[in-house]
DNA sequence: CATTATCTATACAATATAGAACAAATGTTT
DNA sequence: AAACATTTGTTCTATATTGTATAGATAATG
């Protein structure tokens, strides 16, 4: 993997979640944090499954937090974004940025086609 | 398909390039807008394929241009953003927003982990 | 040992990417 | 003007990466 890739649409919205959560994040946490702030479902495996993807990639890291004496207090892995993941959401937010400005709101401002079927 | 669906990553990118280049947006063009504000090097053949799933969404239309009288004037196909497209982006957009909102700039204020590996 | 919260494994669908092949126009050569 | 080259643009094919859901395994408490 080159060391300029962008974030997928996902990864970028769960590396944002990382970064909002701070050292409360960890898998239900982060999905309920995207379901919250995004008017999304999302399912449990799908962020497991980015979570360890950008792991693989060195844009987080993970660690066991002790159990918490709670009912079914199973001991929770932590997630944290590496320095490499905050450059790379730089990277790709400021490139959507550069997309984006002197665009007006769109939607508003550009007249639009309407589609063939 | 659901219409609640939020662009990928490069289908986000696209869009954009679209309503940015409103009528003259057409392959060639579209890569080099991309090309030249990100600092990103895009196939053509990335975006053609983006730009074909995009139509079949309902998200963009195209159409055929006149042959142009200059050198390799070969006719062009054009594309432009339906209003269900602009809603899309709308969407995604907005998701974004809502999960960096607060989040300073990241990078800078918030303090990061160092890969396992 | 039943219940709860969390995580893991796996499979499949959707998106992203590269590159070569193909097409249509004008320019050049003889 | 026929043949060939050059330029610009699109299509096709193949593959890798991301996104998603489901089912089930684990580890804790009551």
């Amino acid at each position: 993997m080159r060391d300029r890739d962008y974030l997928g649409e996902f990864e970028h919205i769960i590396v944002l979640a990382l970064l909002r959560l701070d050292d409360r994040a960890y898998g239900v946490t982060v999905r309920q944090e995207i379901e919250l702030r995004t008017d999304r479902e999302v399912s449990i495996g799908a962020v497991y499954a980015t979570l360890d993807r950008l792991e693989t990639k060195g844009y987080v890291t993970s660690h066991r937090g002790d159990p918490t004496p709670e009912r079914g207090g199973r001991s929770k892995r932590f997630f944290r974004v590496t320095a490499k993941g905050v450059t790379a959401v730089s990277r790709t937010h400021r490139a959507l940025q550069n997309m984006t400005e002197g665009l007006g709101s769109f939607g508003v401002t550009y007249d639009v086609a309407t589609p063939s079927r």
